[in-house]
DNA sequence: GATGAATGAGACTTCATTCAT
DNA sequence: CATGAATGAAGTCTCATTCAT
């Protein structure tokens, strides 16, 4: 898509970049996205001139932060789409050996497992939308593409999963990417109570299954 | 707690403040708390110095603006959870009448009732939350108040939905608010989109069930 | 043209608003457009939050400064124009009395003064020119409206003193601008030298006569 | 008058030097003083160390810009001074042959072909100098250097139409530097336009003329 | 009391200059 | 020597808050 055009990057360089990029995420994350560019260069150890160089506005950071997220987030879920519809990808005969506890029971694991792993990476994301939607900055290339590759490795699970019955069906893509935000404020606030956590997980994907 | 130890307010004053309190919420909810005082004081139709004289700090005014919903919603929790306790509230004999508009069908109606309530009057409140406890006032006197109100009337909703058989028994006030601020989170950006915003409620109540 | 959309302006403001415009003219002549606008607040003994409420930008607050010289010139241009014209304008009649020291001696007197005028008043206006046509303004409305007024006048004038024969009829609307700014030049390093300033005008006149 | 003292400046480093003074003369001429070093050292297909390694400062390469062009200017003026002064320079008899493309036609053609070609490789310039005026730089040894040869060969040149009556005897160098920048300026802007710049020639010489 | 002009700290961003590679 | 990344002072502009009208 993009190869040419970006040259290697020098070695000191390239490790600016990745501590600005570590430091904006850790500090647009604990502290807000309105926390100062000033802050964020001395997170990172380097002067804003630095900085800037990289990202040559503030709103290309906050893009570039979520950029590598939804990548990873991207990576991960491309595997379990993939396992998942692999022939013997998720347990494929028909002897349930299952014990897989409580997350499925019946198929739909690796779709659970893609939720599972959407919230939990997506801490912190969510004021990033906002600050990005309002700056209407919906359709930034690299963005678009990370974000296109989740949903349609998520539609491909969901689908998986409502075959198999592990899910119902009345469900959609809308209704799924609204609980995957939902379901990522609550467990937000309850970074320290991993049982609460996991309850809450029980709780959301029990009501996905069918009733 | 504190009703008349301020003087009265003079008419057109009462009028100012009740116009800035409204332009702020449509304002902060429309456009977010970064939105200038200027801009909100022109909504409300009066100059940013007659803001300044009712809210002393932007910063009062949004917490004005929360201490205004969680009233109101402590008000509708409150009305719900006298009902549910009330002898005959909530049907209370054995005979099953229910009618309940489906929210449930087998007890803990008014609890299922009043987390709606809590959800649907929540929207935007997200970003208000975040910004106070960022502010470090977490617990300014009126906010608690209500709060504890809000949080008292569900404890007492959820463990009578739970006497009825209605709600699973693991759950409690912890993952309760989670999961509130969660659906709230999830149904905010369905506001055009009635039939997944109700997809979302079963999916969350049906969730909250013994299983 | 524009007629409601600017209330009375409150006296300070007006005070205010007048000093910043002076302080600008000031300054952007004497030390160059590049001068900061804290500066310019400084010397017009304001704060900078006070110059960027009356003009919104450094470049709005340039265009000011030059619409406002330019108003100048042009009712300077427009009286020159309208005297020349009327009957009895210029000594009307044939009898060529003469006597105005060399500023025309054959008709065309109030040609070269509004030669004069424009040039005297357009000290420092070079630079300002540049820097907004660097700023692709060039179109501003209100500049453009002085501009075209006086360029209007000078045509007027210009063809009379053609007619009168004080003028060589070669030179246009585009020699005449470029003489003029040309001129303006020439004369601004001559502030404290009148002697030499007269003797550039003498060449300049002498040079635009018929020959 | 320093020709020699610095070393030999290495092969590749005279080219560099040769690249940069090029490149700066033709960025600072058409997009302004204030265009980033590192768009010239672009231009000059360097780097911006480079640049810095040969000009130590911006100011040092605006002003290694400006002494360039002075020398041409001195070089070339020297000659027509020469020329002019040497016996049967400039057609020294009195048999008017002229032929001198109409430029005077009585004496002082050099003075006019020197005013041309100042005028003429002056263009641009004027910001120039403003800026190292501003920067208070305006005795620095090289640029006094040229100028004032060249300010020599004016002089001498003036003389010498003034005694050829090719030129009124009222003018002095003040006057006659005010009207080359003027000039300057004037025919600046009428770079696409040959007959005007023609035209406004013709003024200015006829205006020098003896009246 | 209401108004909106004034204030100035602070935000984002640029750019001349330095220095590691 | 060349390169271009790093630096940080400085510039323009915003906005919460104060205060004269």
């Amino acid at each position: 898509m993009n190869g040419a055009q970006e040259r290697p990057l020098r070695a000191d360089a390239a490790r600016n970049r990745a501590r600005l990029l570590a430091a904006a995420t850790e500090v647009f994350t604990t502290r807000g996205i309105a926390t100062p560019t000033e802050e964020i260069a001395r997170a990172a150890g380097v002067g804003v001139g630095t900085l800037f160089r990289h990202f040559p506005t503030k709103e290309a950071l906050l893009e570039a932060v979520m950029v590598r997220r939804l990548e990873e987030i991207a990576t991960a879920t491309a595997r379990l789409a993939d396992n998942a519809e692999r022939p013997g990808g998720e347990h494929a005969d028909g002897e349930r050996t299952d014990g897989d506890g409580g997350e499925d029971g019946s198929g739909g694991g690796a779709f659970f497992a893609a939720f599972r792993v959407v919230v939990e990476r997506s801490a912190g994301k969510d004021e990033f939308t906002r600050a990005l939607a309002a700056a209407g900055v919906d359709a930034h290339a690299a963005l678009h593409a990370s974000g296109t590759a989740i949903r349609e490795h998520l539609a491909r699970l969901l689908a998986a999963a409502q075959r198999a019955g592990a899910v119902r069906r009345e469900v959609g893509m809308v209704e799924l990417f609204a609980l995957l935000v939902g379901t990522t404020t609550a467990v937000e606030r309850l970074q320290d109570d991993p049982a609460a956590r996991e309850l809450v997980f029980t709780v959301v994907f029990d009501g996905l299954r069918p009733h």
